[in-house]
DNA sequence: TTAAGCGGTGCAATGGTATTGCAAAGTTAT
DNA sequence: ATAACTTTGCAATACCATTGCACCGCTTAA
């Protein structure tokens, strides 16, 4: 798995087993995936180093974090060049009602808004709920 | 304070002394609150009472929950009329990075996006972040 | 070749919030 | 006054996030 490898590098992170166990399996998922997720499916694997794992990854721009609303923190892989200390993801997030999984929609990206007098607009978040395309009929 | 009895029984509420302190707590704050503040903010006042009180007046379309991205869930008067069991606000909210408050901007409205195909939208929350108009110099 | 230094990992412990169970207190209708 | 129902308070539980600390393996400086 050069590539992985080549990965976690371009990134300035060391490429431990762990972490390559880890982009392993967020780079299989199509899902965002909260830390309770990685710690069931992946076995052979202690919470906290997780924990610490990701915190690493976003910390370097490899993965961002979802806050989809449901109040358990979801992750997925960064899509374009992020850089470390400052991420530039401005897509949706999708949280399906029915299958519960939330999706990035790195093609779908948030519009601007107007905000009131004086607000000064920094970052922004949007969050679309509803059926994603696997459980539409 | 008969007023706050109305907006009660109109929504189906019994008003209780707790319920009338609760909705008057609410109406005199411009950001939306956490549990943890109204329980510090409003003594004479148990944790969980203020849950389901909080609770109560969700479900009957009184208060909407705001998911501002902090992980601590916030609580605000609903604006139009929300039903008991559905709310329709689309607005967006509004969290400031440095006063840490978190604000409802009833009239700016949350755009429609396009979705990719066979996805489904059925509801949206925007969070911008950002220097809200109090902080700005 | 040791000894120190350092990053990474695992386990235990803590903190904070959300949620439920249950019994006491209050309210309303017979 | 009694019964039925609602509301409240306290205790307990369930999670998830986060920190502390000790251990392990590897690199580097004496
Ligand atoms: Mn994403
Ligand atoms: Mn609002
Ligand atoms: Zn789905
Ligand atoms: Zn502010």
């Amino acid at each position: 798995m050069k590539e992985l490898e080549k990965k976690l590098s371009d990134k300035q992170i060391n490429p431990t087993a762990m972490r390559l166990l880890a982009l392993d399996y967020l780079t299989k998922r199509s899902a965002a995936v909260s830390l309770t997720e990685m710690e069931l499916e992946m076995d052979r694997s202690d919470r906290v180093t997780l924990y610490r794992t990701i915190k690493t990854f976003e910390e370097h721009g490899l993965v961002h974090r979802i806050e989809d609303g449901t109040g358990i923190t979801k992750f997925a892989l960064c899509q374009q060049g992020c850089d470390p200390g400052h991420h530039h993801d401005l897509h949706v997030h999708f949280f399906c009602n029915s299958c519960k999984e939330t999706h990035c929609l790195p093609k779908t990206i948030i519009p601007e808004v107007v905000l009131p007098e004086a607000y000064q607009a920094q970052e922004r978040e949007l969050i679309v709920k509803g059926i994603c395309a696997a459980c539409a009929v």
